[in-house]
DNA sequence: TGAAGGCTCTGCAACGATGCAGACATCATG
DNA sequence: CATGATGTCTGCATCGTTGCAGAGCCTTCA
């Protein structure tokens, strides 16, 4: 059941725990004739580094965290993938954990007992922790936050543009000839900024094309899921004059509001066109394809990882603000048939 | 930079190491009045405990990792949210890792640099790792399986009855009078059995409703991801007699199968019915949302993690076959509008 | 009054690994 | 032959924490 030590090899080889080591890790110039006795010891024993050990010597873990509000919202999941591969490339390993959208748990997470300090780093998707509190925590292990601003500056950030791609977004539904155009996803008082940034992209939209906006078509939705896509939809058809568009904060808003317009017997995009945000793979596959903007995730895991690690060996100390690139990709929820997928 | 350690908030508070490690701990009897002393410092210093070293002393990290083929494959997303829970219920946190669908990457988790060591326990769920690779590796941290049955009764396993979801699938098919039920998803050549568990399962359904199998009606998938159940669907709407149902061997075939089916102008369920497995959030969302065999994954997640710790407690060293429960839900792809969500 | 017991508090050793300084043998060099 | 250089190998200290055994001191009770 206990592992094998080096003291175990090193009795067994009859040589000392520190010429192990050298073995192990090819370190000091050992004898050839030496190095194949202790070999042998070593696989004779199936001896295994105690990673802990090592780790507490060397005061580093390998181990990056990447903290994000829900792991099965694609967005998050495709996301985690990048970071994982990113972060393998530089030879650390991703531990992933979730919040489910609760404050105290990421509050938790910085608090004394966390189990922050076995990780070299924290990647962190925020939903509600605020600045103070995570200035708090800051002089402890580096942080790169993901999506979310967070006050101004204090903190290493990677994002895309939000506000340029909320325009970009309901530009392209503008310049279909569509002027009841819809929003799915403002939220107004919530801590994150990120749908207020949307909303003001969706805003400079209208102004550029010098067309009002109908604020009555602007829904408000506490999370970005399916289910509340699809009501936030019926509400709008509901309406006296309903939207010929919408511009949804999420893919999975979107995928909500195409089942809720489907149902309702709408066509899409000739009754209603849809975009959505994040271009998760789902939106390639529903039965009407997804018009949305894409972030670079790829980039964005890169970014971040390489942000992280320039941190934790300290090569740099000074907070960076990156924007990640993205881009429009049209589908039929917009396009219509003549689209592939 | 460097954190602040017990020796340090023991030189400010003039006692041993010992006494702030008792109050950080709460174990040994301390005075209010040292113990206030203690605190003081404790926070001036704002003192985290170094969990590594703690570790080290203790033997155990309270981290047991999941390692799943991929993490956006919304199954395997849904399910890592179950096993972070149900850890978290237990006290210990969930390094989740990806292998990519690699063997190689797999293998390299049992190999002798692997990181495994700082776990307590391993979750994997896997994919061509074979019994005899795991076998050499068995004696090392605790492994429970899941999915995947990998030869017979070595290790802790949880996973639902194939066979009989599959016939349960099928069968419901069949009830439903169609009489060219294809498959997708066959992997008669794969090292992991649980698409020839499923196979076996759709036979099953026929032999006991007295009806003959359609041989050219299985389809096999290298994957079982969206766009191969799509063009899987396209070859069986190819042949001369296509199917009047599907089952897909999981929720992603069946709605890349939607999808095929829509372009192709077919009805859902009028023209061709399907069903799927893993009931999978996005299944409930597709425009035709989708008939699906439901695994519990929370009772997967709950009896994977409980196995995991007892075999780390030393509990109970015997390997245990757990069957975990599921459930046909019937949904608009098998019964028309007449279904809600 | 003195032994016994309880309450606080402390020092030492250890978890398993690596950094460092040096011991010892061998060899080349002047 | 003495000296220094080189090549191997080793022991000690250390990372930050906790387990263990015990040291003082104070109370209690015969």
């Amino acid at each position: 059941m206990a592992g094998t030590t080096l003291r175990d090899v090193a009795k067994r080889a009859n040589v000392s725990i520190r010429t192990v080591s050298n073995v192990v890790n090819g370190y000091a110039p050992v004898s050839d004739e030496l190095r194949a006795r202790v070999q042998v010891a070593l696989d004779e024993l199936d001896y295994r580094p105690n990673l802990i050990a090592r780790n507490l010597k060397q005061g580093r873990t390998g181990m990056i965290a990447l903290v994000v509000p829900e792991l099965d919202v694609p967005y998050f999941a495709e996301l985690a993938r990048e970071v994982i591969t990113a972060a393998r490339a530089h030879g650390y390993v991703v531990m992933v954990d979730q919040t489910d959208g609760d404050g105290d748990r990421e509050r938790e997470l910085l608090g004394r007992d966390s189990r922050a300090t076995m990780f070299d780093g924290l990647v962190l998707s925020p939903l509600s922790v605020t600045a103070d509190e995570l200035r708090e925590r800051a002089n402890r292990i580096p942080i790169v936050l993901l999506g979310e601003h967070i006050y101004h500056g204090n903190f290493s950030h990677v994002a895309i543009d939000n506000v340029a791609a909320a325009r970009e977004a309901t530009t392209h539904l503008l310049d279909l000839g569509r002027r009841r155009v819809a929003a799915i996803g403002d939220q107004p008082y919530a801590t994150g900024e990120t749908a207020q940034l949307r909303t003001s992209g969706y805003r400079q939209a209208h102004a550029r094309a010098g067309l009002e906006v109908h604020e009555e078509l602007i829904m408000t939705t506490s999370h970005f899921h399916r289910r509340l896509g699809a009501e936030a939809m019926e509400r709008l058809l509901a309406l006296p004059d309903p939207p010929d568009a919408v511009f949804c904060y999420n893919d999975l808003l979107a995928l909500g509001a195409i089942r809720a317009l489907t149902r309702a017997g709408r066509r899409i995009p000739e009754d209603v066109a849809v975009v959505g945000m994040d271009d998760i793979e789902e939106g390639q596959y529903s039965t009407v394809s997804l018009t949305t903007i894409a972030p670079d995730k790829a980039e964005i895991a890169r970014r971040a990882v390489d942000t992280l690690l320039k941190s934790i060996d300290g090569t740099t100390g000074a907070s960076t603000e990156i924007v990640a690139p993205h881009r429009l990709i049209v589908r039929e929820s917009t396009a219509g048939e003549n689209v592939g997928t």
